[in-house]
DNA sequence: ATAATTGCAAATAGTTTGCACCTAC
DNA sequence: GTAGGTGCAAACTATTTGCAATTAT
């Protein structure tokens, strides 16, 4: 399962990498494997005060950015202001709602799935490259209809 | 050229929309074509007190709010939290520098130009969608790699 | 033991809003 | 003349930082 790989793989690499592995750190990997939509920080911090009160927001923050740093999550720019998260770091295209500003996967594996480019002729050195699908989940798709 | 176009596009698009064609649009309209990159609000604003001090920056982010409502510009999400605005309506991919967090248009256009699709099996209804390129321009690949 | 991590409060960054004045039409 | 646009200051939202207290190893 998704979840507890994800979970071996945050000790593994807190063993491996030198870092400590914090019953925070474990709180949050949790609850960001336990939904299958991309939080944002806040998303993440409800669901943490209800099992883990003290919790703070600030934490949650830093400890995604380690994630991020020792590669176990991938943060997703979407059109929102707020930052969300996806502990799946393959590289997949993600559906933005422009309703409510749900981030979730684009399970279509045919669309959007490119050769990463090296070198532009400008110079331009390609690393990494995001797709972003925008629109209407069924949900609000429903509210503006009718 | 593309400046005296898109200012014919926006004397055009205020007529018939009923919009009013202030000096403030004309200006922001101006500096944002001049440049080649996408630039941020600051930006923008730095380039037009330059010629129009008392430019507020309010201003501008109300100009490009109008703008984009028009189908003028288009916002693009960086991975910075600044928003960057393109005059360049169609849809084409651009690269993000994590050095700098500029913003250019990626010019290989066989790469990500995509057929949009209508509505998913989940019911999501995908209107737009974005390729975003990320790396690092030829300035600060040199910095880095020195 | 000690270096890393956490929580709080305050700071910062980007953007938005309320309102009085101004201006394009 | 009037609806819409602008500028200022203040508010707001998301995120970051300084620092003292705590904890994983």
């Amino acid at each position: 399962m998704f979840e507890e790989k994800k979970l071996q793989e945050l000790k593994d690499m807190c063993r491996s990498r030198g870092v400590s592995l914090t019953p925070q750190r474990l709180a949050v990997m949790r609850v960001l494997t336990a939904r299958r939509d991309h939080p944002t920080v806040d998303q993440l911090y409800d669901d943490l005060t209800e099992q883990m009160p003290g919790m703070s927001r600030t934490t949650v923050y830093r400890v995604l950015e380690t994630f991020e740093r020792l590669g176990l999550v991938r943060k997703i720019d979407s059109r929102a202001s707020k930052a969300h998260f996806d502990a799946d770091t393959s590289l997949h295209p993600h559906m933005v709602c422009l309703g409510c500003g749900k981030v979730v996967d684009y399970q279509d594996r045919g669309f959007g799935i490119l050769e990463p480019p090296g070198i532009t002729d400008d110079g331009f050195e390609i690393i990494d490259y995001a797709v972003t699908l925008v629109g209407y989940c069924r949900q609000c798709r429903r509210n503006v209809d009718n």
